[in-house]
DNA sequence: TTTTGAGTTGTTCGA
DNA sequence: GTCGAACAACTCAAA
C-alpha cells in the first residue's frame, strides 16, 4: 500500500470525516455555485467549513480600491454564511493544508482558477493536498463555459474572437447550478484573522458590493439592456452594466446573467452577451498561453521602440495624473481615480494615448490599471492592453490610432463628461470642453496645455510599427 | 494543399 | 457637413 492510499484510510477513520473544505477564491457568493454544492454534496450530512486565504501575492498588485471591494465582498460573503467564513493570511500550499487538517476534512473544494498565478498555486495546493492523503476538487470556473474548452475543429484554440464566439454559442453556456440546501451546517470551531479593516480609500467612492449589490445591479440593468448597443459607448450618460467588478470577485456567475438573457434578442442584450464572450475569449487565450499577461502575444512586434527617460516618465505621470492637456483623456484618467473604474471607450482612448502618443510599452499601462481598477482582471486588462498596442489577437490595421480629440467630440458630444472630471473645465459649455485650446479663457483656471502635437505623434507611431514590421 | 472571405471599437483626405 | 476611399499586409478559420 503506498503513503497516499495508507494515509487516506488513516483519515477516513476519524470520527467528522466527512467536512468538506470550501476555499472561496474569485467566487463570493452562495446562487449558481457548483462547488459549493459539491463541498455540501460531498460532506454527505457533515459540515462545511467555508475558508478564505488572504495571500499577499495575490493583494500587493492589488490598489486599495480592488482591496477595498474584496474586503467589503468577503464581509458581505460571511453574513450570507451566518458569519461561519474563516479567513487566514499566508501562503495557501501552508494554509490550505493546515486548515483541512484541523478540520479534519479529506476534499477542499474550489472553483478552478485560470489565470497563470492561479493555476500554479493550485497545482502546489493539489500537491500538498495529496501528501496528506487528500484532494483539491475543482468544479466549475469563473466562466460560463471553462477556459481551454473552446477549441476549433482541430483541437487547437482559437486566436480570432469572431470564431470564437460561434463556436462559444454553439456549445452554449451551461443551465445554471440549483440553489444551495437551506440546511447546510457550517464548521465554525477554527479560529481566524477575521476580515482586515479597509485600506485608506482616500477620496474614492464604490458602489455596494458584494452578491446581493451584484444582483440588484443585474435587475436594474436588464431594465435598461435593450438601450445597451447604443449607449454603451457613451461615457456621459449610465449605459454600461457596472457589472466587472462584481464578476471579477465572482458575486455573480457570468452564465447566471447568459441565462437571464435567454431568449433576448434585442440589439442591446446581443451586445451585452457578446461583451461577457469577449470576457471568455480573454481568459482563454490567456488559458493557452500564459506568458501573454506579461509578453506580447505577436512577438514579433518585440523589437518596437519605445520611450524612456525622465521626460518619459514625466510625461507617464501627466497621464496617470489627468494632466496631458488633453480634456478626454485627462477626464478618464481622472475618472479612474476618482472610483477606481473607468468607462471602456476612455479606457481605449487612454491606452492608445498612452502608447501611440506618448510611445510607452503597453505594460506600464495595464500594471497601472490593474493598480487602480476596482474591476482589475489579468485576462481582460492585459489582453485589452495589448489589443490598443496592437500586440494582441486582434490582427488590427496598423493605422488605428486614436484621436483624443475627436474620440471626446464624438462620444462626449456635450462635453459633459469632460466637466465632471476635469473641473478646471467646467467653465466651458457643451463641446467647447473639448478644445481649451480655441476658448478664450480656456486656460484660465490652471489646466494645462497639450504636452504632446498629437498629430506628430500619430505619425511617428505609425513609422515605428512599419519599422517593426520590418519595413 | 489551396483558396477564400474576413477580421470590435479609427482617421484623414478630397470630392 | 457628409460620404466614400485609402490607409498594408497578414493571419486566421474553414471549406
Amino acid at each position: 500500500m503506498d503513503p497516499i492510499q495508507r494515509e487516506r484510510s488513516r483519515v477516513d477513520t476519524v470520527a467528522d470525516v466527512t467536512d468538506t473544505v470550501m476555499w472561496f477564491r474569485r467566487d463570493l457568493r452562495t446562487s449558481d455555485h457548483p462547488a459549493l454544492l459539491a463541498a455540501v454534496a460531498g460532506a454527505d450530512g457533515g459540515s462545511v467549513l467555508p475558508l478564505f486565504v488572504l495571500d499577499d501575492h495575490l493583494l500587493t498588485p492589488a490598489g486599495a480600491p480592488r482591496t477595498a471591494w474584496l474586503f467589503r465582498s468577503l464581509r458581505a460573503l460571511s453574513a450570507s454564511l451566518d458569519g461561519a467564513l474563516l479567513v487566514r493570511r499566508g501562503d495557501p500550499v501552508d494554509v490550505v493544508p493546515a486548515v483541512a487538517a484541523e478540520v479534519g476534512a479529506s476534499h477542499v473544494h474550489v472553483s478552478a482558477d485560470a489565470g497563470p498565478y492561479g493555476r500554479r498555486r493550485d497545482a502546489a495546493v493539489a500537491k500538498a493536498l495529496v501528501a496528506d492523503g487528500r484532494s483539491l476538487v475543482a468544479t466549475g470556473s469563473p466562466y460560463a463555459i471553462g477556459p481551454g474548452t473552446v477549441v476549433k475543429k482541430d483541437g487547437s484554440p482559437f486566436a480570432v474572437f469572431t470564431p470564437f464566439s460561434r463556436a462559444w454559442g454553439e456549445i452554449g453556456a451551461p443551465r445554471p447550478a440549483r440553489d444551495l440546501p437551506d440546511d447546510v451546517r457550517w464548521v465554525r470551531r477554527l479560529a481566524g484573522v477575521g476580515v482586515p479593516e479597509d485600506p485608506d480609500l482616500g477620496t474614492v467612492t464604490l458602489p455596494p458590493v458584494g452578491e446581493e449589490a451584484a444582483r440588484q445591479r443585474f435587475g436594474e440593468f436588464l431594465d435598461a439592456v435593450d438601450a445597451y448597443d447604443e449607449l454603451r459607448d457613451r461615457p456621459d450618460r449610465p449605459g454600461t452594466s457596472q457589472l466587472s467588478a462584481h464578476l471579477k470577485y465572482g458575486e455573480v456567475h457570468p452564465r447566471t446573467l447568459v441565462e437571464a438573457l435567454r431568449g433576448s434578442t434585442s440589439p442591446g442584450a446581443r451586445t451585452f452577451r457578446t461583451e461577457l464572450v469577449w470576457r471568455e475569449f480573454y481568459a482563454d487565450v490567456l488559458w493557452h498561453r500564459p506568458e501573454t499577461a506579461r509578453e506580447y502575444y505577436r512577438p514579433e512586434l518585440r523589437t518596437m521602440r519605445f520611450d524612456h527617460g525622465p521626460a518619459t516618465d514625466e510625461q507617464v505621470q501627466a497621464w496617470k495624473a489627468g494632466r496631458t492637456g488633453f480634456p478626454f483623456v485627462d477626464a478618464g484618467m481622472r475618472q479612474l481615480a476618482a472610483e477606481g473604474w473607468i468607462h471602456n471607450r476612455l479606457r481605449m482612448v487612454v491606452a492608445s494615448f498612452l502608447v501611440k502618443d506618448l510611445h510607452v510599452d503597453w505594460p506600464v499601462g495595464a500594471r497601472h490599471f490593474m493598480q487602480a481598477l476596482r474591476d482589475g482582471d489579468l485576462a481582460s486588462n492585459n489582453h485589452g492592453w495589448q489589443w490598443t498596442a496592437g500586440t494582441g489577437t486582434d490582427a488590427s490595421p496598423f493605422f488605428r490610432v486614436f484621436n483624443p480629440i475627436t474620440q471626446g467630440q464624438k462620444f462626449d458630444p456635450d462635453g459633459a463628461y469632460v466637466r465632471k472630471y476635469v473641473p478646471e473645465l467646467a467653465h466651458l459649455a457643451g463641446k467647447a470642453a473639448h478644445t481649451p485650446w480655441d476658448a478664450a479663457g480656456g486656460y484660465d483656471h490652471g489646466y494645462p496645455e497639450p504636452i504632446v502635437d498629437h498629430k506628430e505623434e500619430r505619425v511617428e507611431a505609425l513609422d515605428r510599427y512599419a519599422e517593426a514590421r520590418g519595413r
